[in-house]
DNA sequence: GACATGTGTCAGTTTTCTTTGACAGGTGTT
DNA sequence: AACACCTGTCAAAGAAAACTGACACATGTC
């Protein structure tokens, strides 16, 4: 059973950070209909297109589209974008499975951040993690 | 057929702008193991109180976490903090129809929003939505 | 009273994100 | 050559978010 193979920490997050933006969720809405290269798709919006290439290149790095440079008939170069078939389920279980794996550095491209949470020191170890410290009944 | 029905596009965009943060993915994934009050959260967590105080009360805003301010057995006032039972799906289609009810200019308390897409004039209206424009072959 | 615990908020700084305008290049048509 | 399209990038301004420290209040114990 492979439906969603429980996403990293980050890789959620990117996904979230990247979908939680009005501009952004336009961008995948208009996409849902048909592929569409940039010049267009900005126009179609409503917004520049050095805006919408940065856009872009946030929900690409997500994972939530996808780019290909190609060639039309008079021999431009346009890049088309799609949307990719994406599904994620957002449940408390599965933010909190993805919050053990979150490196809380940057990308996948900082290995040196796994050390083991360095300074969790707990003062105070209560038996009881849902009740009031109650210091003397 | 009403499992998930439909989030507005304000809503489902405060719930992923909520999400799409470390802190607070560690905020939901702490109470998901149970309840808690803010000072002890902020302690487990790490994070100062006026900071934890401010992503709770964004989390909150979204619905994901529900707050009540209880006494303990010594009179002494607590916040108690647990998880709401969400249950959200993220897919294209999905986010396009939320992106059809976006107000885009705070939360839901801006009735004077949906002009109809201002400037919106089609200079060369292509018959093909998803070809170049191809000027002469 | 002094201390420790809990609550909340506020002003100010720092950081990050968003947005714009100008520039670079490419092609093909008039 | 000049124009109309397309592509990409950059630096700087603007806006929004994140974060900190100090303050206010409350309660119960030493």
């Amino acid at each position: 059973m492979g439906s969603v193979p429980a996403p990293t920490g980050d890789d959620l997050l990117k996904v979230l950070a990247a979908l939680g933006n009005p501009h952004r969720m336009r961008i995948v809405a208009a996409l849902t209909e048909g592929r569409n290269y940039v010049s267009r798709l900005a126009r179609d919006i409503g917004i520049s297109r050095p805006l919408l290439h940065m856009h872009l290149q946030r929900l690409e790095a997500a994972g939530l589209v996808v780019g290909s440079l190609e060639l039309s008939d008079d021999g431009k170069a346009m890049k088309f974008f799609e949307v990719a078939p994406f599904a994620h389920s957002l449940t408390p279980e599965i933010i909190a499975a993805a919050s053990a794996t979150l490196t809380d550095s940057g990308a996948a491209s900082d290995p040196a951040a796994e050390r083991a949470t360095p300074g969790k020191r707990q003062p105070a170890p209560e038996p009881t993690p849902a009740q009031p410290p109650n210091p003397s009944p």
